[in-house]
DNA sequence: CGTCGAATACTCGGTTGCGAATATTCACCA
DNA sequence: TGGTGAATATTCGCAACCGAGTATTCGACG
């Protein structure tokens, strides 16, 4: 009965669902999925039941009983507790309210970049933008067609509307990057160039500097 | 001997450090601790030393020998291997090269926004707003110094240059959709709040749609 | 001169997360 | 008719991850 840490949004996820009304683990999935939820949350049946279980100790799920339904495997059904209502609520708000630190794979490679050559780097972040170019355009074309003959209300496209914006200004970013590589108006270039004009191993280390720390 | 999966940016960034030279692991925290390379990934002793293991198994570095500095705890120096220096490169190359899916917080949060009354929505995004503004002027002032003072050259900030153009993509986006919502342009806003008027509780759900589904 | 906090260096234990396995039934096709 | 593959519904076990704990020493301060 104790509090459930709020680190996996699969279990919001479920809570959101079962505040539709009761039901089994399975469909939980089958419903995140028909609806492309899978594709903002991270869904596997592993973590769904383990979830599942973490809730109903806490008391915010409980399992309303045992069905089988002739000739298929017995499963358990769900409802909502009312501590789950106020929890699903509260963290639902508070993750619209509160930014979120993340830690983005892109990010955590951009830390490492000179550690290789920036020739190197011109090509591998070119392929990068062509991969980008063709998920915005993916990603656009599937709107158009879902919002556009109005299968669905843009209430129900607002993630994928996000991640197109995320990936836009991830494309200018790259872009803006890469020419000023291979314009050679990077400042420190030279540098870059040079450490591994020196060795012939692409890994090498990035120089050390400390500076002022901003608080967590 | 085994492969190691890529998962864990951290294993990819202890192989660069140790490209620089072998190093303890405590003192490959210190290093990436200094270079605020831990606001960009997730660095916490547990999985430190797990990682090590790791990696140290795959044959990807390798222990040099325990040290003891008279009078500290004994402690044992990693060395990156060739095997490890290639798959350093590789991965990196990779990372840099192809566009990683992401599961970020503030998307899943949007697949249940209609979860929570428009009003309300308003209200929190307002204060996301607040959050946002108030990281992107301080990330803009410690770039502005570090840089500014010629403290660190760009190649090693670039990750949080990347940081502060997805705040503001993000900032954008929020802004766009708060204001389509107060100005009432927002489509379906009608049905939207005559959904939460209908009931008292916030938390409900949207309606289900099946659509085309795209190739993963 | 005593002690309190920060730094050093690592270990440990418990949860979480995930992929694969399981067992059954249905739908379809040859 | 029988065989293959998809769908249904869940369990299992391991690997990864994380936070807290441990033990020591150094430096600062009163």
């Amino acid at each position: 009965m104790h509090r459930v840490r709020r680190s996996n949004p699969l279990a919001l996820a479920v809570m959101v669902t079962l505040a539709e009304g009761p039901r089994h683990p399975y469909e939980i999935a089958q419903t995140l999925k028909r609806r492309h939820h899978d594709e903002s949350i991270r869904l596997n049946f592993g973590s769904l039941y383990s979830v599942v279980n973490v809730l109903e100790r806490a008391g915010l799920i409980a399992a309303e009983g045992v069905e089988r339904d002739q000739r298929r495997p017995e499963r358990t059904v769900y409802a909502l507790t009312p501590a789950g209502h106020d929890e699903a609520d509260d963290w639902l708000g508070e993750l619209l309210a509160t930014p979120a630190k993340e830690y983005l794979q892109f990010e955590a490679a951009l830390t490492m970049v000179g550690a290789v050559a920036p020739g190197r780097v011109v090509d591998l972040l070119g392929d990068r933008i062509v991969a980008l170019d063709a998920e915005i355009a993916g990603g656009a074309a599937r709107l158009a067609l879902l919002v556009g003959r109005h299968e669905l209300p843009r209430l129900f496209v607002l993630e994928a509307e996000y991640q197109q914006a995320l990936l836009v200004a991830e494309v200018a970013f790259v872009r803006a990057l890469v020419a000023e590589i291979t314009a050679g108006t990077f400042p420190g270039l030279a540098q870059w160039q040079a450490w591994h004009d020196g060795r012939s191993t692409a890994v090498h280390p990035p120089i050390p500097v400390s500076a002022p720390r901003r608080t967590p």
